[in-house]
Formats: C-alpha cells, sequence, structure tokens
DNA sequence: ATATATTTTTAGACAAAACTAAAAATTTGT
DNA sequence: ACAAATTTTTAGTTTTGTCTAAAAATATAT
C-alpha cells in the first residue's frame, strides 16, 4: 500500500462513519484537498486491490479488507499520538500533523513496541479509541454536550473538533479532558450553555457544547 | 526534499567519507540497488537544487548544503535507532529497517524532543556518532581490532559492518559493545586473533576483527 | 417533465522516479 | 597511442498520482 492509498482509505472511512454508507466523490476531494477526478482514479486502484467498492455515479464505500486497513492506520495515528503527548510533552494541538506521517510507518513489531510502552492506551489525547491489534474497539459511551439536559454531571471525555484553533481556545479556558462538568442552566435563546467547570463557573456558546463530549454520571 | 532525494544524499555522503572526494555513479546506483541511469537522473535534479555539485563524467560531490541536508537525516537515522533499543528493547540487528523508515519524518520539534527524551545520546547502537543538531559530531577516537598491536587492551566501541548477520553473528557469541578486550595472539599465518573478552578467551578470524571497533586504553 | 445545475467520469497532460537499450566519454592494457 | 573495456549519459518508456477541460450521468426545480 502506498502513502496516498493510505491516506484515501483513512478518509473514506472517517467519512463512512458520520453519514450514509456510500461517500461521495466530491466529499472525499474536498477533505483531501485534491481534484474530485483525481478521486476517481484513486478510486478505481483502490477498487482493483478489493479495498473499496465501486459503481461509477454510486459512490464508494470500504470492503472489508478496507475497514481493517483503515482501522490498522487509525491505530497507529492514534498510538503515535498518545506517543507524542506523554513521552514527548507535545500539546494536543501540535500531534495530528506528525501523526499524519508517522501512521504510514510500516512495521508491526514497532507498533506492539510501542503499545507496550504506552501501557495499551484506549484513547487518544482527543479522546477518541484506539483500535487493538485486531481492529476491535470500543466507542466510549459519550454524549455532545449541547445534547445533555439541565442539572447533568460528568466529566468531559473528548473533543468532536479537533483542530488546533479549537484545541487551543480550550486550553486558554482552562477546558481539558478529565474536568467535571455540571451544567448549571441552558439558554433558549442562543443555546449557549452555564457550566460549571472543575469548581469554576463559566459560560460557553453553542457551538462550542457541541464540540465536546461528556460521561454523564449515573446515566 | 522527497524520499527519494534525501536517500541518494545520504549514500553520496556515506560513500564520499570512505574513499575520494568523488563519487562515482556506479558506486551510488551498486549501494542503492538502482541503474547507473536512474542515479544520472536524480544526480541532475539534485544538481539543480543546490545540493551536488555535479560535472558530466566527473562523478558528484555534496555541497555544504547537502552535507548538512546528509548529517540532519542521519542525526535523525541514529536517534530513531537508539529510541528502538533503549524504548522499544529492538535489538541491535533490528533497527536498521526500521530507522530507514522513520529518519524521514519531517518535524524539528519531534526530533529534538526525541534527543530529549534519549537523554542527548552521543551515539547510536552500533557505536556511530550522533550528529548534533548542528550538524557537529566528533568521530570517537577508535581502532579496527585487525589493526591494534598484540597485547592492546580497550573496549569494544563499534562496528564496522553493521548488517543484521554480522551483529546475530556477535551475540551469539557474546560479543557487544563495552566488552572489555586483550588482544593475545595475532596468528601470522591467516591474521586470525586470540583474544580475552569480558574474562573469556576465543578466537577470532581476521574477518571479524577487521569489522570491531575498539578504543585502546593509554593510547 | 424537461431544462438547469450539480456531480462524476473520461481523456489527455505532466512531474517524479524508475527502467531498458543505445550512444558517448573516459579509462585501461599492451 | 590506440583499440578494448568500462563507465556514464541520453533517449525513450513506464507507473503513480496528480491536474485541466470536456463529456456524461444524476439530481433539482419550476
Amino acid at each position: 500500500m502506498t502513502r496516498s492509498e493510505e491516506n484515501y482509505i483513512k478518509t473514506i472511512f472517517h467519512l463512512g462513519r458520520k453519514g450514509t454508507r456510500e461517500v461521495a466523490t466530491n466529499a472525499i476531494a474536498e477533505l483531501m484537498e485534491t481534484k474530485p477526478s483525481s478521486v476517481t482514479d484513486m478510486i478505481k486502484r483502490l477498487s482493483e486491490k478489493d479495498l473499496v467498492n465501486y459503481k461509477r455515479y454510486q459512490g464508494v464505500s470500504l470492503t472489508a479488507l478496507g475497514n481493517k486497513t483503515a482501522l490498522g492506520i487509525i491505530r497507529k495515528h492514534r498510538l503515535w499520538e498518545v506517543f507524542l503527548v506523554e513521552k514527548l510533552d507535545f500539546s494536543w494541538d501540535e500531534v495530528h500533523e506528525v501523526a499524519e506521517q508517522l501512521e504510514h510507518i510500516k512495521s508491526d513489531k514497532l507498533i506492539d513496541s510501542l503499545d507496550r510502552l504506552l501501557a495499551y492506551p484506549k484513547f487518544d489525547p482527543h479522546g477518541d479509541p484506539i483500535p487493538d491489534k485486531n481492529g476491535g474497539f470500543k466507542e466510549r459511551d459519550r454524549e455532545l454536550l449541547s445534547e445533555v439536559p439541565k442539572n447533568s454531571v460528568g466529566v468531559c471525555v473528548g473533543v468532536k473538533d479537533s483542530s488546533a484553533t479549537f484545541l487551543k481556545f480550550l486550553d486558554k479556558n482552562g477546558i481539558a479532558l478529565g474536568n467535571q462538568i455540571r451544567v448549571m442552566e441552558i439558554e433558549e435563546f442562543d443555546g449557549s450553555l452555564n457550566i460549571e467547570i472543575d469548581g469554576r463557573k463559566m459560560q460557553i456558546s453553542h457551538v462550542i457544547a457541541s464540540n465536546l463530549y461528556i460521561k454523564v454520571n449515573n446515566d
């Protein structure tokens, strides 16, 4: 598998998660910042290798093999992210770019040893689950902070948007994974929330709340 | 810089060390297991980028920029090798292949942090020096075991041949970096040596001795 | 339902990096 | 020194992955 093929597989996987099964050519092109014609070319190649199901004009989906491949790449990406944060003191907004490169390194021994060094982490620095060796992983029981009712109490366990911009914003406002959160008030008008987070009271916009995952207590 | 360009630069650097300044097209092709015509093509490209000095039929040498580039890649390669051995329990015969991939990862922060994690090592698992951030490094004072006189005493500090085959041979015979070595006898006939290594007496062939570096005491 | 807009695919080009085969330059042997 | 051998380069192809421009299929809107 070439680097480029791996990137396509990964993108198709991510687009397939959130939405319909069949992924549109244009959606892939947009996310990968490439042209639709290039996507069509690559899809044909992936199809020949039995990594995707493809019928012209009908979108594309991963085969079982493609899915397994995607999970392998995601496993590597997320393990490297944990490594960068835990061992090399990267902040959570700096890891993505480097992990994008490291995820393509080919060595089973390397990734298994890394997993061991990190003590078999189950989640990456953004709260996303890390597939195990066989591609298995459990989506953590979590909800968007914007979706839970007033008076909910829980722990911040992940972010939906993991762009550097959003993560830096959270840093600036002292919001981090593991923080205790209580929803004090939900504003009818604009959907903003009054929350208590690790003892501090603050107000956050609906946009912020809809990009934070919370694990609600006694659910 | 593409991966391929980096590999050429690295190869030209290594060939330039051991031998004449000007490196032959054929030598590069042989070491990289490619064809001379491919080498010529690439040399032209590197020349355009001012990484090598090139005059047709006259061989090739690195420019100052090319040299700096090579040292940067070698620094990364050797730091990753240390990481693999120290942190991931790779053996010294397993690191090269993976380091060949890792050396191409682009991130200054990554490599500086890795250097810190490893406590700024000066030598890689084969005893080769690791260039610092600015490309500076000191060749350790060392000699081939085959070159030192009878009764020399010292420490094994490196290998010349770092192929997996040779390294595994050394493992099997309990020879490792850091071992104390005394040259008891040098056989006129075939150049084989009787040595005492960490207390054990053994005989090694001239070929073995000429691939082991020793730092001789009181030199 | 049919014209319009959008999406997707095809066709043809290009750059990187490799190859083979043949030509040109250099080196070597006598 | 000059013919033979070797080394290096050129010329022309190939593969991967991209692009633009145009054609084809699908979706949408009145």
